[in-house]
RNA sequence: GGAGAGGUGGCCGAGCGGUCGAAGGCGCACGCCUGGAAAGCGUGUAUACCCGGAAGGGUAUCGCGGGUUCGAAUCCCGCUCUCUCCGCCA
């Protein structure tokens, strides 16, 4: 969440941010709303604070007046501490509502857009950041959507999937869960080579964890929540690596701090069924790596865009044709600064998909973790940043359809170390 | 799941109703000393919020939440976590 003085000192900034989040003028009296509530929440505090300096100084007196015997005038200080207490007691319990109804604003107001982000409401006015410069590739009629191609190869199987769980639970198989686990160890390689701590959190987080992120209370939904335990099934690795640091402040010596972790990821994404969705194009449990970066506030936008250069990579690799994206304020996540899409072009469906969101957070998110670092004496928030590196699923379905041939799915090379065969017939 | 022990600052560790945000040690930073270093000596060293231009002052925090008390790190209750033993177990 935004910081409170921030916000106090440069609201210009703040409401022309929010207005990018194309939030209507009545959206944008909460900023109003919240700096009122700020205002209010110091009043009470200095009083509540002086009348527990003066309950402090007069208990003092009594325990001196005590030791010295003067009883008398000690039972009459006693009157006075209680006076003082019951006033503090209830703007104690004012003070604690008026917190509360200020997080709760505080919970609703998005990250405030880098000033690079496009206008615009939906995903349609996203700007192309990085087109691919080649031809797309052209498939021939009989060419098969990957769904077909599993059936035919016996490599995920979704049917199986909803009898041992439901919709949206791939079973992969045979030279399928070979070639995820390949994919897997390729890209967890790639980004330990890239100096990124190798990670493998819990996959069930606590509600601090998921609130630090940001994941609670915005996403709830999205989230599969283990009620009994009062847990919640990671929806990225991104939750649990983040928050590693939690609490935490760090040396300026320590930056950047750069960590990698592979994860399934659970998303309940209710309500969104068709033909778009078909195959593994949108699945509840799928496979990612993620990298996460701490950053010096100065250095974070380097930062980032050495993640694209990362992911860009990984891509040029498996020889997919990809495209990169600069998300509008309309179509970027509720943490977001910036954030920038990639996605491959599934030559069978003919349409992008998205494998890769690389995003910097700015403070938005160190904020609500107290994650800092120490700048010359002072505690400073930290940048946090993630992306994708890269969503499996996807990215399993454009192999699989862009590769086809008549002799079967042709390995692209740098993965055949890792999946022990170059073709799937 | 059952029984017991315990959670104090970056770490170790004292405190067991007032003078305690907290002794002492370690670590760290700065200074002195030194040709340089070590040792030694000295000073400093938690976080958030409030008031203040600053200096400084105030409030809260000794696992978490509540209670007793004029006053709680210290007493009481609930929860939680860690450790040890038993049970179960990949």
């Amino acid at each position: 969440m935004l910081q409170l003085n921030f916000i106090r000192q440069n609201k210009e900034v703040v409401i022309k941010g929010l207005q990018k989040r194309n939030f209507s003028d009545d959206q944008l009296r909460i900023v109003d709303n919240i700096l009122e509530l700020d205002d209010n929440r110091k009043n009470i505090q200095s009083e509540s604070d002086a009348l527990l300096a003066q309950r402090n100084a007069l208990s003092k007196e009594i325990g001196d007046l005590m030791k010295q015997g003067r009883r008398d005038e000690a039972e009459a200080l006693k009157a006075q501490v209680a006076a003082a207490k019951e006033k503090a007691d209830q703007l104690g319990i004012t003070l604690a509502d008026t917190k509360n109804q200020l997080e709760e604003l505080l919970y609703q107001v998005p990250n405030i857009p880098h000033a690079s982000v496009p206008e615009g409401k939906t995903a349609d006015d996203n700007e192309v950041f990085k087109a691919w410069p080649q031809e797309l590739p052209v498939l021939p009629e009989s060419a098969l959507p990957h769904w077909e191609l599993a059936k035919k190869y016996n490599l995920f199987d979704l049917e199986l999937g909803v009898k041992l769980t439901g919709a949206g639970f791939p079973v992969y198989r045979g030279k399928g869960a070979r070639l995820e686990r390949a994919l897997i160890n390729l890209f967890l390689d790639r980004a330990t080579t890239a100096g990124y701590e190798e990670i493998a959190p819990p996959l069930m987080v606590n509600a601090d964890t998921a609130r630090a992120t940001g994941q609670l209370p915005d996403k709830e939904a999205q989230m599969y929540y283990v009620e009994r335990d009062d847990l919640y099934l990671i929806p990225t690795a991104e939750v649990p690596v983040t928050n590693i640091y939690r609490d935490v402040i760090l040396n300026e010596s320590d930056l950047p701090v750069k960590m990698t972790g592979y994860t399934p990821c659970f998303r309940r994404e209710a309500g969104s069924y068709g033909a778009h969705v078909r195959g593994l194009n949108r699945v509840h449990q799928f496979d990612k790596i993620e990298i996460v970066r701490l950053e010096h506030p100065d250095r974070s936008y380097q930062a980032l865009d050495e993640m694209l250069e990362h992911v860009s990579g990984l891509l040029n690799e498996l020889e997919l044709p990809y495209r990169v994206l600069r998300l509008c304020g309309g179509d970027m996540g509720f943490t977001s600064a910036l954030t920038f899409d990639f996605e491959v072009y599934s030559a069978a469906q003919q349409r992008w998909l998205e494998v890769s969101s690389v995003s910097n957070f700015e403070t938005f998110q160190s904020n609500r973790m107290m994650l800092r670092f120490r700048d010359s004496g002072q505690n400073r928030l930290l940048h946090t940043l993630n992306g994708s590196a890269l969503a499996l699923a996807r990215i399993v379905a454009a192999l699989l359809e862009n590769n086809q041939t008549e002799a079967g799915i042709v390995i692209p090379a740098v993965l055949r170390p890792y999946t022990g065969f170059d073709i799937i017939n």
